[in-house]
DNA sequence: TCAATCCGTATC
DNA sequence: ATACGGATTGAC
């Protein structure tokens, strides 16, 4: 026993004796810049600077600026990215040895390097952070597939191979021509497009970015779409590969899976391909010589990165126009208030269609309950789906399919008496009783407490309920009904469906789930209209105009006989009388940059975000307001704290969630931001909290 | 006076 | 997470 134990020394016995640490000078350096500065991947906010590394001779020449590298990091090994070569250390003390260079791919181009350091500088976030969106995740069996540098296809397209549409798709702008131009001659044009709605395929949005991509290709250059989601890349990247020619683009999107992902990647970086379409995560794409961004539905929530710091898509791509000297368009059928405000400042130019030219091709759009025949009619004003919807749709049956747009997704379940049909109250305090699907047990949305089952409606002492608010599957099924023999489609959550044909069909969608129809809907009928406006969000009127825009510009290219009355193509349903409320007159005069505008001028008086940049603190209430009190010392000032998240609220104790609101005041607010996180990384504090800054207000 | 231990801070 | 330096403590 005691024999073995000699033999086989105990673990224990080991560890008291020192891990030798090798000395720098042990390993024979590099003989030309032995130094290497590394950007080392913590998330430790208080380290955001990079480290001094000696470089070992054997790493001498596959240590490149650029390259993913391990590296002996506080007594651990942790990955990062060589930033240079240098002769000699500004470190005083000794410098450790580079352990590896785990690829020698430079991942990280200088152009992505500096979009990040400036997108970490405008969020107050960490460089390391920043480089983590930036670079996909290295797969090496992709490095072994994707052709090396400068081998096969790749190059710049052949002019004379790529079609030119005999469409002149920007025509229809009066600055559109000047933009393309510009594009061509290398120049960096700054614009704010508001897409035409009701265009024929051959020249709706994807045509137009198409267009814009090809020019700037023909001109040299490379180009970068970002859309919010995969439908949108799926419905860009065909036009954009008829325009510049298929090898030409990739496709970027996080549904690729790691490994066609970081394929996509490296065609990019080297340099097989000029254009990448993609979502978000490919804004920081190493398009070589970089001429042309373009960033679609800019006021789409699904631009706002969620992991730290938080950055948003147009941001991004607005810091890498100006730091690489692209052109920037910026586009959708509406415009964010973020945008309104770079127009108003002359930062960029709009890009818009002109009077006569809207008024040809903007759906006919009518509020129902305020046509003459239904003045007195109480109902059509009330009813989910009104006389004056009923008929647009069947008149549109037999031309086609027809839209109708559900906005249930997200939105809190009502519930009312089966009975009377009096919306339930809370028991205890009367606020709103809901849940956020079927299957959450029903509470008030003001106090949290659960629904009593036995507890009697107000009105009649019933207790049978009723849902309100029913989703798009049921509506489906309801308005299947009142239409008998037509077929319908469904789409929304986890069943979207990309496109349909152009035979008759209902088509009941969520929004942002509206299927794709090449030949336009015959007519299009937007639901519970005051669902969307009575969102508890700042933004809830322009979130609204976005999404009726989104789902109206889908509508079939108005067609009419010179003296025919144009057709109904839009019904908007369940809002009050449009006079009273801008985002429905914004619709109804197809003018999104009026309602922009107003909106902005409104912050602008109460000093809202985003004329003042602003930072949202989320996070257990003691921490949150420690970190407030920091920020306040930074010269912010306090908005106001309000409780956040859904559900029952756990009380009022320091680890209740809650989210506070600072306008920046002298202090200037990144600069804040950074010192808070730097300050709570050093403490090692334990609580999540999320500090962002000027987040979109959707998000 | 010196070693053992604790604590705060930097991490190359 | 470690590793290190300086301060503190405690035994002689």
């Amino acid at each position: 026993m005691s024999e073995q134990l000699e033999l086989v020394p105990a673990p224990s016995a080991a560890t008291p004796r020192r891990r030798a640490r090798t000395p720098a000078s042990d390993v024979p350096l590099a003989e030309e810049d032995p130094v290497a500065t590394v950007l080392v991947d913590t998330p430790l906010a208080h380290l955001d600077r990079p480290f001094e590394y000696a470089v070992p001779a054997e790493l001498a020449q596959s240590a490149r600026p650029g390259v993913r590298v391990r590296v002996r990091f506080a007594g651990r090994d942790h990955d990062g990215y060589l930033l240079t070569r240098t002769a000699t250390a500004e470190h005083s003390g000794r410098l450790a040895p580079l352990r590896t260079v785990v690829s020698p791919e430079p991942v990280l181009t200088p152009e992505v390097l500096a979009a990040a350091r400036a997108v970490a500088d405008h969020y107050g976030g960490t460089l390391a952070d920043t480089v983590r969106l930036a670079v996909p995740p290295r797969h090496a069996r992709a490095e072994r597939s994707v052709p090396p540098e400068g081998e096969s296809g790749g190059g710049a397209p052949d002019p004379a191979a790529v079609d030119r549409s005999p469409e002149q798709v920007w025509d229809a702008y009066p600055a559109g021509p000047a933009l393309l131009r510009r594009l061509r001659s290398g120049q960096a044009p700054a614009a704010s497009w508001l897409a035409l709605p009701g265009e024929a395929p051959e020249r709706d949005w994807p045509r137009a970015v198409a267009a814009a991509v090809r020019e700037t290709v023909l001109g040299g250059r490379g180009a970068l779409v970002v859309v919010p989601d995969r439908r949108d890349v799926d419905r860009v990247l065909g036009p954009v590969q008829e325009a510049v020619g298929p090898d030409e683009v990739v496709r970027l999107t996080a549904d690729l899976g790691p490994e066609a992902r970081y394929a996509a990647f490296l065609r990019v970086l080297r340099g097989h391909a000029g254009v990448v379409v993609g979502t978000r995560a490919s804004a920081f794409a190493p398009v070589r010589r970089l001429g042309l961004v373009v960033c679609w539905d800019e006021a789409d929530d699904l631009h706002q990165e969620p992991r730290a710091p938080y950055p948003h898509t147009r941001e991004v791509l607005r810091l890498r126009a100006r730091s690489e000297g692209a052109g920037l368009l910026l586009g959708g059928f509406t415009r964010s208030i973020v945008v309104q405000r770079w127009v108003q400042e002359e930062a960029i130019a709009p890009v818009t269609a002109g009077h006569a030219r809207l008024r040809e091709r903007a759906p006919r759009v009518v509020v129902a309950g305020e046509g003459h025949q239904e003045e007195r009619d109480a109902a059509a004003r009330t009813a989910r789906l009104p006389g004056v919807a009923v008929s647009a749709l069947r008149a549109g049956l037999e031309r086609g399919p027809v839209l109708v747009q559900v906005p249930r997704q997200g939105y809190v379940l009502g519930l009312a008496c089966q009975d009377c049909r009096t919306r339930l109250r809370c028991g205890v305090c009367h606020g709103p009783v809901g849940a956020g699907d079927r299957r959450e047990p029903a509470s008030c949305r003001w106090c949290g407490t659960e629904l009593d089952a036995q507890h009697p409606c107000e009105e009649c002492g019933s207790l049978r309920r009723r849902t309100t608010g029913v989703g798009e599957r049921r509506t489906a099924e309801e308005l299947g009904r009142a239409f008998p023999g037509i077929r319908v489609v469904s789409s929304g959550g986890d069943h979207v469906v990309d496109e349909v044909d152009d035979s008759s069909a209902l088509v009941v969608a969520t929004p942002g789930a509206e299927p794709w129809c090449a030949a336009g809907y015959a007519a299009v009928a937007l639901l519970d209209g005051w669902r969307l406006l009575e969102r508890a969000s700042l933004d809830a009127a322009q979130e609204a105009l976005r999404r009726w825009c989104g789902a109206s510009a889908l509508a079939r290219p108005v067609t009419r006989a010179p003296g025919q009355r144009r057709e109904v193509g839009v019904v908007l349903c369940g809002v009050p009388p449009h006079g009273s409320v801008p985002a429905v007159e914004a619709l109804v005069r197809w003018d999104p940059a009026w309602l922009a505008a107003r909106e902005l001028s409104d912050r602008a008086e109460l000093g809202l975000p985003p004329l003042v940049r602003h930072v949202e603190v989320t996070g257990p209430a003691g921490a949150v307001d420690q970190a407030g009190r920091a920020l306040v010392a930074a010269g912010m000032h306090l908005l106001g704290t309000l409780p956040a998240g859904d559900g029952p609220s756990s009380g009022a104790g320091p680890g209740q969630q809650v989210r506070a609101t600072l306008a920046q005041g002298r202090g200037r607010a990144p600069e804040a931001v950074r010192t808070v996180r730097a300050d709570r990384s050093a403490r090692k504090a334990q609580d999540v909290v999320r500090l962002r800054i000027d987040p979109d207000p959707g998000a």
